[in-house]
RNA sequence: GGUCCGGUAGCUCAGCUGGAUAGAGCAACAGCCUUCUAAGCUGUGGGUCUCGGGUUCGAAUCCCGACCGGAUCACCA
């Protein structure tokens, strides 16, 4: 049972045995005493006031004297102001907590839960490489899907590849016409990004046919349709669904450049999957689920051949299925993916992590899969989040302001290797003396730049829209991800010369009890403080699940690193004369460094053991 | 126009299931390395929580209404 669980019951008594009054939990209300009062937990007596028909003071007062008399030991004191009894917990009870945390190898996680949840994210097209709103997508995709985890569901990670459609053709053209056979091993370069040049040189002779045609003469609206460009393009579509084999043939072979490409990100993003689906293998699907739909009546044929379903009871309106020659959109594909998964695996929650701009888009399918059948359509979550966002607005291929996801790795993995370095090179610095090989410190700067650049995404709301200026670098002080991987190197420092590190870690634990401190040990308030945030991580994690938060673990890993930073400049731990001292502060140590490490893991972000 | 989301320090963001004097980081300024890693610690300055009503013992937080910003409402994905 929690502290807060423990002494909800005990107010609630207490209110029975001073007032009479029938005391819900929720009436009880707990928060974390302010710093500048005296106690640990703090009790707001304001819902019993008016039952009670005294003054608050009076009511915290006597709550207190009663909770005091007959809490066995567990509250040791207590102060009232106002309306607000201070609580001071026994000592004991906060050591033996520590005891306990240490001992759980599980401590944070819930116990599993039986059911699967498949988180989708990612979701690129195949006609140019990741940029940044991939890199905020997929750091929330695959953190969201490690907290659920940890919060006992077995989960499928997943990934939808937009594979086909007019958006590659283009590519594949403009390669045919100007690529003169390029290809990654010739030009040195990774296949994604090569593939999105031609995307873009696609783009750039598109327009300037445009502009020919009206210069010509021709009104905008019909040069953009009849450019010999875009109708070549679509007419290579045509082909690649009438399964022409030279089409089809290049088709893959480009494919699997962009393939490599995003293996290479998605591996040094340090982001996974457990399944891919293809959108060229499952939008077929979708059409005979339609033609399904279409055949049970849930939708309709108008008169031009496009199939529709009407969703005005739901409050949408008509929503288009399948297009008047027949071929299928967006909305289709997504319905014969979800029967495919559904097929292939027993879903309980399917997670669909998508830009809010497709908010509409998933209350649609939602209601399209539900109608259809499929008994997570209802409860599917469209895990929206909000945009990354450049100072002058969105990024914006053609006008070249994207963030590529690949430069900008490199980028903070070349600023920490610099920092590293600058920080090494001081005499003042104890990095000087450490003997740390080149390799170990580019693998250092490798985990800090990237730990930066994730901290930086997910710190912020996932819901809310946010900022990114590329004029400015990601920093590597204050409320970072360094910040936090810094605190962890500091205690694995200390450990490793207490003798404690790697695999004989347990030894704090033993060597701890076996000093038989158990009593009333003094505990100084930094360590006070730091107990107390160990014993919120459960309800951090519980909590990030619940919101499908990653940001909730970011300001709690902080948090847990400025206790531990405070601490650690004001407790000394191995010069701590005081055995029994020594022994709590490093098993201290040892349990914020593990939930360090935990909760870090849980966002994606790897913790060095030294920099 | 309809719907949804946001507006907190110069900047980037916490806090929002109502609780004590609204918090961090960056930037600025001032201190702290003969002591376990100074990517750290301590301090100073900086606010009409967009505005106006309401609900109540109490509102940045909940409700209503304005204003500002964004998204969306395609035979695009």
């Amino acid at each position: 049972m929690t502290l807060e669980q423990i002494l909800t019951q005990q107010v609630v008594a207490a209110a029975q045995a001073l007032y009479d009054i029938q005391a819900t939990p929720q009436q009880v209300q707990l928060q974390k005493t302010r710093p500048e009062f005296e106690g640990d937990i703090t009790l707001v007596v304001f819902p019993f006031v008016k039952a009670a028909r005294k003054a608050p003071a009076q009511v915290a007062q006597e709550i207190g004297e009663w909770l005091v008399a007959n809490s066995q030991g567990l509250i040791a004191g207590y102060n009232a102001v106002q309306g607000f009894l201070n609580l001071k917990i026994a000592q004991h009870f906060f050591i033996q907590q520590l005891q306990e945390i240490a001992a759980d190898a599980n401590y944070g996680r819930q116990p599993e839960n039986g059911k699967l949840m498949m988180v989708e994210y990612s979701s690129p097209n195949t006609n140019k490489p990741l940029h940044l709103g991939h890199v905020r997508n997929n750091l929330l995709g695959y953190s969201i899907a490690k907290i659920q985890e940890a919060n006992g569901w077995r989960v499928v990670k997943t990934n939808i590849v937009n594979d086909r459609g007019i958006h590659i053709c283009k590519s594949m053209l403009a390669w045919l016409k100007f690529g003169n056979g390029e290809t990654p091993e010739s030009t040195g370069k990774k296949g994604d990004h090569l593939i999105g040049d031609y995307y873009v040189r696609f783009d750039k002779e598109y327009r300037k046919q445009i502009a020919e045609l009206v210069a010509g003469g021709m009104d905008e609206e019909t040069a953009k349709k009849e450019a010999p460009l875009i109708k070549e393009a679509q007419a290579m579509l045509l082909r690649w669904e009438q399964n022409d084999p030279e089409v089809r043939a290049l088709w893959a072979r480009m494919n699997e450049w962009v393939y490599a490409g995003f293996d290479e990100t998605y591996r040094r993003m340090g982001v996974s999957f457990d399944k891919i689906y293809y959108e060229s293998n499952t939008y077929l699907e979708g059409k005979s689920e339609v033609e399904k739909g279409l055949a049970s009546g849930q939708f309709y044929r108008r008169p031009d051949g496009s199939v529709w379903a009407n969703l005005e009871k739901d409050g949408l309106d008509e929503k288009l299925l399948l297009r008047s020659d027949g071929t299928s959109v967006y909305m289709t594909q997504d319905i014969g993916t979800a029967k495919l998964r559904y097929q292939d695996y027993p879903i309980d929650k399917m997670v669909y992590v998508v830009g809010n701009e497709q908010e509409y888009h998933f209350k649609v399918l939602s209601i399209l899969l539900d109608r259809l059948g499929f008994p997570f359509g209802k409860e599917l979550v469209h895990f929206s989040y909000g945009m990354v966002e450049l100072p002058n607005g969105k990024m914006k291929s053609r006008e070249g302001t994207v963030v590529d996801a690949d430069d900008l790795m490199d980028k903070m993995v070349e600023d920490a290797k610099e920092i590293y370095l600058q920080k090494s090179g001081d005499s003042n610095n104890i990095k000087q003396s450490q003997t740390i090989s080149n390799e170990e410190s580019n693998e250092i700067a490798r985990k800090v730049g990237l730990g930066a650049l994730k901290y930086f995404i997910l710190k912020v709301d996932p819901r809310k829209n946010m900022l990114f200026n590329p004029e400015e670098s990601i920093d590597f002080n204050g409320n970072t991800g360094p910040f936090i991987q810094y605190t962890y190197a500091r205690i694995r420092s200390v450990l490793r010369k207490a003798g404690l590190s790697g695999e004989a870690g347990l030894l704090a634990e033993r060597s701890f009890s076996e000093s038989g401190l158990s009593g009333e040990a003094g505990l100084d308030s930094k360590e006070l403080s730091l107990i107390q945030r160990l014993m919120e991580y459960p309800a951090v994690v519980r909590q990030a699940g619940q919101d499908f938060s990653p940001a909730v673990l970011c300001n709690y890993a902080y948090a847990l690193a400025c206790d531990f930073n405070s601490f650690y400049h004001d407790c000394s731990i191995l010069n701590e004369p005081d055995q029994q001292k020594r022994a709590l502060r490093l098993l201290l140590s040892q349990t914020v460094a593990r939930t360090i490490c935990d909760a870090m893991s849980l966002l994606g972000i790897e913790v060095p053991e030294r920099m």
